[in-house]
Parts: structure tokens; C-alpha cells; sequence
DNA sequence: AGCACGCCGACT
DNA sequence: GTCGGCGTGCTC
């Protein structure tokens, strides 16, 4: 790469700021000069903003009225494949430069001068009087000769005061010396020997490691059956990406990142790596940014935004459970990260690697037509098997309502449990019941923000909407025509679930994990740890339990609705219900015993239930990816979201109407567009939502349209326009 | 995003 | 008269 252009003091350079002015700004270069991609200060109207040194100045603007850079900040500058990868996410995503900036400068202190610190290690000499407190101090220095600490961290680790330190210090066997606050993360070792892979295993390693030494862009689906090992598959490719000198990132759906597999990472490289996720302190966090851009951090584990980090030289990205509906959330930026890892890996020559027990279709997709190689990890790990699954067609069980426990469901688990083994039961719902209905005049409690019903939380005593979050007392009259004690609970959700568990099996340890049950992430992770452990015999579970957590006792999964996710009208609803049942039925039988998934069904014969039961899941991706090819819509064609929101419902569809009526730019490319329609949920947290929906062939530059399109409008401060490229639901 | 300007209704 | 509501426009 060449070397970055040079301003000297004086000349006209363009300035991106973090402000939201969808522009380049012009600014004099500073004294002494600055590259092009330097973090600079600059005066914007009465303040100070952020901002980077984009290139040379545009010009055509009022040359008196143009400024000094104010400062260059003292943080490694915007490298240009960054400053080019953000510029491609932009154009990708339909979004404006300033907030890509944003996603890309999420430190705190950046601005700051790098904050001094004072460390210790061993000195010289011996103290004029030992003493046992200071004999500790130099044991713990001795042992981690290597290692400097800080004042606190030494005197905790040898358990004294820190004045026991001082007192070294003065003497000059304890050295002190400033150091930079944000120090580089501890060096990671690739051939620290982790555990032994199996023949498969290896073989899979082998083939990423192949490609990772050629050190140039590809992408790899690895597709890993759920306890097939993938993960030390791509540790091993993290450990060739070391090796090559370059650095890689690990990225983990949010919920997924988690102590344990940071513990799985030390002990694979004898370190810790840096983490980068809402969790990480900003202490923390911006040591972070600062040892990414600087080299100092050799592996990030972190969740999507790490992808914006200002990694020197990145050479490997991995997703794991790239399927992973988090991966597409709102950061300022609407995007996919799964898309944006294989855009940025393009960039810099990297590796990505798509891991995944239940790929994506568009992954799937994109493996079949060779865009992306494909190693499979079919056999799990170890002496375990897939579980064996089967359907409780439930026309034909005889249930009372208000029952959800089929008498068959009810008998396999009574034998389970008698054989001393876990089980588990699957149901997507959090809280008691999802509907509460007056039984007097047939109102259902709604939330007062949201268009949607509240759901009943009998643990936390309350009414909430699973929309905005709110919270009311569980009324006694009806609020609709002031009747008492009429309201009734209707249908089931995993609370509920325990009720008619513990009436039905009344000696047994029940637990129920669903997130809204916990105070924190860490106490539901520990909660966890206890009943994989064997803390309950019975677990009840949301969607939470599907996700990478080990049960090694479990070898019964009841799901107690598989039809819940088939219902709407959703694009993806198969794809997903066929990721999560597959997900759950991977809970069981991971040791050694043999697993069975049973899923209770009204509709058992439908394609997607039998596509689960029956074990050819290439089947299944192959008749869904005809279905969307004949519907031409992802990935067999473009789709984008369009939401107009705003407090006020005739505003929001006025907007909403124009746009559908201007649609000159989509034409040209051949673009239908549907809508305006109300949002599936027509209104949240007040606002109301009206969209349409914009759907164009594969080849069609859909970008470029919306750009234009979008354009035209005046969107007034009261409203919103949020784009959404390739939407994953239809919210 | 901030912040100023400016144009209307409600008050001392 | 003047205080303050927030719509509109500007920032190199």
C-alpha cells in the first residue's frame, strides 16, 4: 500500500466529522502539517467536534470563512483500507458517513493524551530489614518475573498494604516506572498445545489453515453439527493467523460471549485476549481500540461492532453462529455483520470463516455456488450422537385446555427421570401467559406505547409489553368495562409451564431459564453452570437454552410448540424455526448416552416439521432456497425495508404515501415497490410506523436507487426514515 | 448534533 | 410590552 498523502500546514484538507452533516468539510491543515486519515480536532460553528482527515480539500467554499484544524490527536491515524471499508459499508448499507465514523470511534478518550501509570517490577539489592510482608511482595515479583503490576494489583496479589510496596520502593528493591495506562495485552502463544482433535477435526483445521497462509481473501463455511468441536476447528485457524503475525477476531452473537469461552481461549493460547462488547469497562474499552490500532492485541473476541475496530493487519475474521439473528441489529448503522466481516476480509486480504450448525440460507446459498468454500464436521465430538427426533402429533392427544404437557410428552420425561437423566422442555415464551383476557366483554390488556398485547409476568407480579419493555400491576377490574375478577390468563408461556410441571411431576427439581428471570448475565450464567452440573432434573427453557450452552446430563428435549415460529408471514419463518428446533434438539444426549428430541405439533406433516425430523438437512436447504429463488426474493434477489416513524400517525403516513408515489429512481432499476402498509407492529414506545417494502433483482444496483429515491424527500425532525437493507424480519 | 434566529401565543 | 414555545437553517 502507498505511502498516505501528506498536507502541509496551510493547505486545504477535507475533514470528516462525527457531526451528523452528510459532508466533507474543509480545513486548513495544521502547523506541522497531517497525513491523510489523521484523528484530528477541529472548530465547527462555537465548539470543538471529532473528526478525520478524509483527503485533500474539495474547495467552492467561501475561502474566508475556512478554519484551522484545530489539533491532530495523539491516536494511530485511520489506515486507508479503513477509511475505505467504511466508505463501502456506507454506500452498502444506505447510511450516512458520519455515523459509520461513529461505529468506528466508539472509545471514549480518544481525544485524550495517552494517561501515564505507575507500574512495578523487581529492582535491585536486598531490603535493609525483611520482614514476612515484604518477603511476599518479592515472592510474588519473583514469580512473575516477567510481569510488571500495578500498585494495587501487587499488593492484593501478595496480600499486604500497599504501603509494604512503598516501603520497597524507597529502598530501590521494588523499581517503579511510568508506563502508558493502556498497555498491550498479554502475548498470545499459538503453540500452546490445546486439547486433541479428532481425525475430522483436524482435517477441517487443516484446510483453514491452508488458506489462512495464503494470506489473501477467501470465505470458508464451516458447518459443525451442534458438539462436532467447530470451535476448536477455528481456534486452530486463530492460532495460524498468529503464527502468519497477523491478527484475527473472533465475533460471538452478544448473548453467546461469556467467560467460559474466554477460559476456552487461555487455555488454548496461555492468555486472555482483548474482549470488546457492551460489558467491557471504558477503561477497558478503550485500551481496546487504542492496542488494536497500535498492534498490541493479537485476537479480539468480541460481538458485531468489534468489526469496526482499527485492526493494523487482520487476517482472520470468524463468525461464529453466523446464522445468528443478533448479527443484524441496529448500531446508528443498520447492518449485518456476517455481510460486513466478508466486506472488511475483502479489503485486507483476510480469512473469514462462517461457522454455524444451522447456516444461514444466505451463507448455505453462497457455499453451493462456490462464493464461499464449505468444510463439514458431521460427527460430534466424542463417543455422542445426534439425538433421535420425532413428532407428537398433537390432533390426536387427548389435552385439556390450559394443558400443554401431552399425556406422550409426559411419559417420556416420567422415564427419563426415573432413570436419574435430565430433561428439558423447549418453549419459546417468556413470562406466564401471553394474553390476558377480560372473560366479561373480551378486551385483552395492551400496552399503552406499543400495538401489542401484555404479557402476563407472574414472577415479577406485573403486566409487561415484550415491545418497549414497560411494566403495569396486574389490575383487578378490567379496563375496558371496569368488571372484576373476570380477567383470565390465556395460552401458555414458560412460568405457566412450570406450574402444570410441578402438578405433574411433584417430587422433581424443576428450573426455569428464561432471561427475564435473572438480575444479571452472570447470574444466569452461573445458574446455569449449576444445572448442567446437576443442580435440577427438569429444565424449563426460552429460546436462551438453545444457544451453546453444555447440559451433559440431558437426554430428553420436549418442544412443547414446534408450530410457534411457522405462524405470520415472514420470509424467514421456516428458515428460523428449522435453526432453532435444530438448535434445541443439539441440547441433547452430548455425553454418552443417546439423545431424543420430541416436538409437540398440530401441523406434523408440514415440510418445515418434517424437514427437522428427517435427518437430510441439505433437503431442506434445498427446497428452501427453491422457494425463494421462484418467490425471487433473498438470496435469490434484493430486499429493502423502509419504516417512516413518528409520533404522529397522519405525518408518518403522509410521508409514507409520497414516497410511495415518487418512485422514479426504483423504476429505473426495475424495482416494485410495496406498501405503505402499517408496520406489523403498527406503533412502539408511541411512535406509529407505516412501511414498504422495496424488492429488485439480485444484479440491480438497489443502493444507488434508494440513495436517490430516499433523497428527495424532506424528512421533518419529528420523523424517522430508517433504511433497511436486506430486512431479517419484517418488523 | 448543538446552537442561534425568528415568528407566534400567553403572561406580567 | 416581553417571555418562551419550537420550526428552520447553519456549521468548513
Amino acid at each position: 500500500m502507498q505511502a498516505p498523502s501528506f498536507f502541509e500546514q496551510g493547505t486545504l484538507v477535507s475533514v470528516l466529522t462525527t457531526q451528523p452533516l452528510d459532508r466533507l468539510l474543509d480545513y486548513k491543515a495544521p502547523e506541522g502539517g497531517c497525513f491523510a486519515g489523521a484523528f484530528v480536532e477541529v472548530p465547527l460553528g462555537p465548539r470543538l467536534v471529532f473528526g478525520v482527515v478524509w483527503g485533500p480539500g474539495a474547495g467552492g467554499y467561501d475561502p474566508s470563512k475556512i478554519r484551522a484544524v484545530n489539533k491532530v490527536l495523539d491516536v494511530a491515524p485511520m489506515r486507508e483500507e479503513m477509511r475505505l471499508f467504511l466508505t463501502k459499508a456506507a454506500d452498502y448499507t444506505v447510511s450516512p458517513m458520519t455515523s459509520m465514523l461513529r461505529l468506528a470511534t466508539r472509545a471514549p478518550g480518544l481525544g485524550d493524551p495517552p494517561s501515564m501509570q505507575k507500574i512495578y517490577r523487581l529492582g535491585e539489592g536486598a531490603p535493609d530489614r525483611m520482614t514476612p510482608a515484604r518477603q511476599k511482595v518479592l515472592a510474588v515479583l519473583e514469580e512473575f518475573g516477567g510481569l510488571s503490576f500495578t500498585l494495587g494489583e501487587l499488593a492484593e496479589m501478595a496480600g499486604v498494604s500497599t504501603s509494604v510496596v512503598k516501603g520497597l520502593v524507597k529502598q530501590g528493591v521494588v523499581a517503579e516506572q511510568d508506563t502508558p495506562r493502556d498497555r498491550p495485552y498479554p502475548q498470545l502463544d499459538p503453540e500452546m498445545s490445546g486439547k486433541d482433535l479428532t481425525e475430522a477435526q483436524a482435517k477441517a483445521a487443516g484446510q483453514l489453515s491452508a488458506k489462512i497462509r495464503n494470506g489473501d481473501f477467501g470465505a470458508t463455511l464451516l458447518r459443525g453439527v451442534t458438539g462436532s468441536g467447530k470451535t476448536e476447528v477455528y481456534l486452530e485457524a486463530v492460532a495460524e493467523c498468529l503464527r502468519a503475525g497477523r491478527q484475527a477476531l473472533v465475533l460471538l452473537p452478544e448473548i453467546a460471549l461469556s467467560a467460559e469461552f474466554l477460559n476456552r481461549v487461555q487455555a488454548r493460547f496461555g492468555a486472555v485476549p482483548a474482549e470488546w462488547h457492551s460489558g467491557v469497562t471504558m477503561t477497558e474499552r478503550r485500551r481496546c481500540w487504542r492496542m488494536v490500532g497500535q498492534g498490541g492485541a493479537q485476537l479480539v473476541v468480541g460481538a458485531r461492532s468489534a468489526l469496526f475496530l482499527p485492526f493494523r493487519d487482520l487476517g482472520l475474521i470468524v463468525v461464529d453462529e453466523e446464522h445468528d439473528s443478533s448479527y443484524k441489529q441496529e448500531d446508528g448503522v443498520l447492518y449485518n455483520a456476517r455481510d460486513m466481516a466478508v466486506l472488511r476480509a475483502s479489503m485486507c486480504g483476510a480469512q473469514v470463516v462462517l461457522a454455524s450448525a444451522t447456516p444461514s440460507l444466505e451463507s448455505w446459498a453462497n457455499a453451493e455456488t462456490g462464493k464461499y468454500d464449505r468444510v463439514d464436521l458431521t460427527a460430534r465430538y466424542g463417543p455422542a450422537v445426534m439425538p433421535d427426533m420425532r413428532a407428537i402429533d398433537m390432533r390426536v392427544q387427548d389435552l385439556p385446555s390450559n394443558r400443554w404437557i401431552s399425556p406422550a410428552l409426559e411419559g417420556l420425561v416420567r422415564g427419563r427421570l426415573a432413570a436419574g437423566e435430565q430433561a428439558m422442555l423447549f418453549l419459546n415464551r417468556r413470562g406466564y401467559a401471553p394474553v390476558t383476557l377480560c372473560r366479561a366483554c373480551g378486551h385483552q390488556i395492551a400496552c399503552d406505547d406499543c400495538d401489542a398485547r401484555m404479557v402476563e409476568h407472574r414472577f415479577l407480579k406485573r403486566l409487561m409489553c415484550h415491545q418497549c419493555g414497560a411494566t403495569k400491576p396486574m389490575p383487578q377490574a378490567c379496563p375496558s368495562c371496569g368488571v372484576e375478577g373476570k380477567l383470565a390468563p390465556v395460552g401458555p408461556g414458560v412460568e405457566r409451564l412450570a406450574e402444570e410441571v410441578a402438578e405433574l411431576f411433584p417430587d422433581t427439581r424443576v428450573a426455569v431459564l428464561s432471561s427475564d428471570l435473572y438480575g444479571s448475565a452472570r447470574a444466569l450464567k452461573e445458574h446455569i453452570l449449576t444445572i448442567a452440573d446437576g443442580g435440577a432434573d427438569l429444565i424449563i427453557g426460552t429460546q436462551l437454552v438453545a444457544k451453546g450452552h453444555n447440559f451433559p446430563k440431558l437426554t430428553l428435549v420436549g418442544v412443547i410448540d414446534a408450530d410457534l415460529g411457522l405462524q405470520g408471514s415472514d420470509l424467514r419463518a421456516a428458515e428460523r424455526t428449522f435453526q432453532l428446533m435444530r438448535q434445541v434438539a443439539g441440547r441433547a444426549g452430548r455425553a454418552d448416552k443417546p439423545g431424543l428430541a420430541v416436538l409437540q405439533s398440530f401441523q406434523p406433516e408440514h415440510p418445515v416439521i418434517r424437514a427437522i425430523l428427517g435427518a437430510d438437512d441439505e433437503a431442506f436447504w434445498r427446497a428452501e432456497a427453491a422457494e425463494r429463488l421462484a418467490a425471487g426474493v433473498p438470496p435469490y434477489g434484493r430486499m429493502a425495508g423502509i419504516v417512516v416513524s413518528g409520533p404522529d400517525v397522519q405525518a408518518v403516513f403522509d410521508l409514507a404515501g409520497e414516497m410511495a408515489r415518487r418512485t422514479a429512481p426504483l423504476q429505473k432499476i426495475g424495482a416494485q415497490v410495496f406498501g405503505p402498509a402499517p408496520a406489523p407492529i403498527a406503533r412502539i414506545r408511541g411512535q406509529h410506523r407505516v412501511r414498504l417494502l422495496i424488492k429488485a433483482a439480485k444484479s440491480a444496483p438497489i443502493q444507488t436507487a434508494l440513495r436517490q429515491w430516499a433523497g428527495q424527500f424532506r424528512v421533518p425532525p419529528s420523523l424517522r426514515l430508517q433504511i433497511d437493507i436486506d430486512p431479517q424480519s419484517f418488523y
